[in-house]
DNA sequence: TAATACTTGACTATTTTAGTCGGGTATATA
DNA sequence: TATATACCCGACTAAAATAGTCAAGTATTA
């Protein structure tokens, strides 16, 4: 089990724009290059957060983007959901004829899962941006 | 986040095997059969969990796998670490110079990824095989 | 002695992930 | 108004992980 960057860079990239006063465009230069992630990832990571409204964009010369909300008001599991990452550890599929199928009949471990995914999306739904900010002394 | 069908495979076919008085070898065709799962795939997931002292084997004729414990005492947290599904969400490397090396500078995240591990693995912790089997009416 | 069933390492196809490329458009400021 | 900055967006590709197969066994029992 383990987490995509995709998800991992739209948190980091979040949090470090947190740092700045709000209504200050961070472009995702600085952010690319504070972090050490592609620039051109972030891009694509970034038009996911703008399309579900997380972030706006500032274009033109010192552009760049701006949190939508208060970090304090802004859930992880948004991010997540932004970034197309699911909790999903379920194995049956609607197609299949045999074995998980998911639809009449479960299998034997169909509840676990299903217990499983609900355990973690509280995770993030519990979590928000502000929260990484308060941990005592950070570089970078 | 998901799951690999290793792991997911491992504890069906073992929920599978809990239902048999212990000590009655399981053969690994009849779980294929029962739970359509490839028998040459069941093979290599029960040499980890042999390895692992999770079951122990029978060979010949009439043979199987057989529980080496009550299901009551075989944790999930087991099978998974059997299987070789570590759950790890940190995305640094020691490697890298730049960005997530875990090193002298943790990253703005690194906090949050390891008190993640630590909940999903107390999902795992707090589970065991028997715990599957008690749940009303089940066909398969 | 035939059939059953475990043993093991190596191999391969498929899918997913991570990241790049190219060719845009909008805006600020010099 | 020219130019640099920085967002916009779809398509593409390399690399890694996953899922599963193959081949060639060995041990045991009926
Ligand atoms: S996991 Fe849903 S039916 Fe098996
Ligand atoms: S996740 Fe460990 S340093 Fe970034």
């Amino acid at each position: 089990m383990k987490l995509n960057t995709k998800s991992r860079y739209a948190v980091m990239a979040l949090a470090d724009m947190s740092k700045f006063p709000i209504n200050n465009p961070v472009s995702l230069r600085d952010i690319s290059l504070r972090q050490s992630i592609s620039l051109l990832y972030l891009e694509q990571i970034f038009l996911k957060l703008k399309k579900n409204e997380i972030v706006k964009s500032v274009r033109g010369s010192n552009g760049g983007y701006v949190l939508k909300r208060n970090p304090k008001n802004i859930k992880l599991s948004e991010i997540f959901q932004a970034v197309d990452q699911k909790v999903k550890t379920v194995g049956c599929k609607k197609d299949s004829k045999k074995g998980c199928n998911g639809k009449s009949v479960k299998c034997i471990t169909h509840e676990l899962w299903d217990e499983l995914d609900i355990y973690i999306n509280n995770f993030f739904e519990n979590k928000n941006l502000s929260d990484l900010l308060m941990t005592k002394e950070r570089k970078n």
